[in-house]
DNA sequence: CGGTCATGTGACCAACTGGTCACATTGTAT
DNA sequence: ATACAATGTGACCAGTTGGTCACATGACCG
């Protein structure tokens, strides 16, 4: 957590700070993102740098908390459009809704990615507890969809959750690495042929987790 | 390339340098990589080091040299067991036996792995040569299997490159992952257990390309 | 004005980094 | 034994790192 003093700065000064951790973690990852840069980009000293933040992680901890605040905020306001939807559709909208928002804030999301796939972290025990719960909740969502028939009964729900998991990583992935090169990364992801695509991609896994073994001859 | 001292050296003292090269860059990814750590891990000393390579770059290219060649001499000796395989059955034998790769270099392909990925090296216009062919060995794959009707022909070729992309590297990762905690990764690969779990994330997969029911039910 | 206290500063620290180089040691051929 | 080249060595270099600290600045209060 960030020093009082840090939140006793004015928001203009704070965003100029939390931009140059943002940019330096995006570009570098954790290890070898400097806090020397940082300063010097904020245009602070190093010492008031110590005097806002514990060291390098607790800065890091700040953007990930951020991060997740303004997700839950973004969520906050979305509301799929029918709820009467089925399960995957209501995961497309997940996907769907999950992507805007990273388009929203693609710097900060690649920050906090790179960071945490750079160090290891995420699959490390700090954050054992936080993929436990997004494990929970899609092992949730696909024993839901198989008790009402929409996926095929002999999909095992372990699988199922790293399917969806290694699509929803995936998504992500593309539309970070191919947003930045547009010049308007949410109009970009909101067109018609960027939802086609991610469409698509949801469909080929949905179609594969709808239909298995049952239908098929093996040899 | 290594210097020819290198190559004048013992094999067993290469293979003492590369060991040591290769966990350093598998455990600290490029950047983070000490040659300090990997002069002090061989037991030669630093100025040795330098008349063996002329840089950090130089490793770790011999190290990614060493993979593609150890990997060429491994599928030179693997052959499909049936040549009448169809487009997808063939996907699959080239994954398995990938896997089975990455299982007796587990560590090399870590080590080479993580520090492209590490420096976006990979993304950078030093390899896009290299992705350029993975992209193109896909795309003929999947014309293939189009021009046989064993894929929906709705599908765009662009999106199943990315498909069986995602799918390949996101086995790989699963392996890579569990497979360190085993005692015996060859063993754990070539398990039954495993194999089933293979074949199950790549038959989602294959369902979903395959899409159309009458298509895929084989008599 | 003086006093107090939060905030700002950058020189400084020890510990590293990748890379060099003058020198020591070894091997070989005469 | 001698000469000469190939190989091995670690002190050393400039540059970086994350983090500290004695001090400067300035705002508020009486």
């Amino acid at each position: 957590m960030p020093k009082q003093t840090f939140l006793n700065l004015s928001e203009e000064k704070r965003q100029i700070i939390v931009n140059a951790a943002v940019e330096e973690f995006a570009e570098h990852g954790f290890k070898a993102a400097s806090i020397n840069r940082i300063v010097a980009k904020s245009g602070i000293s190093k010492g008031s740098f110590y005097q806002y933040f514990k060291d390098k992680m607790d800065v890091f901890r700040y953007l990930m908390d951020m991060l997740a605040n303004e997700k839950i905020e973004f969520f906050k306001d979305k509301h799929p459009s029918s709820s009467n939807m089925d399960t995957f559709e209501y995961f497309r909208w997940l996907v769907k809704t999950g992507m805007e928002f990273n388009s929203v804030y693609p710097r900060m999301t690649r920050a906090v990615t790179r960071a945490l796939l750079d160090e290891g972290l995420y699959y490390g025990e700090k954050f054992a507890e936080y993929r436990q719960l997004t494990t929970d909740t899609l092992a949730a969502m696909i024993k839901q969809a198989l008790k009402r028939g929409e996926m095929d009964p002999s999909v095992d729900v372990e699988l199922a959750v790293m399917v969806m998991n290694t699509w929803t990583n995936a998504i992500t992935t593309y539309i970070l690495n191919e947003g930045v090169k547009q010049k308007d990364i949410m109009k970009w992801v909101c067109s018609a042929k960027t939802q086609e695509k991610i469409d698509k991609l949801l469909y080929v896994m949905e179609y594969g987790l709808r239909k298995t073994e049952s239908q098929f001859v093996k040899s």
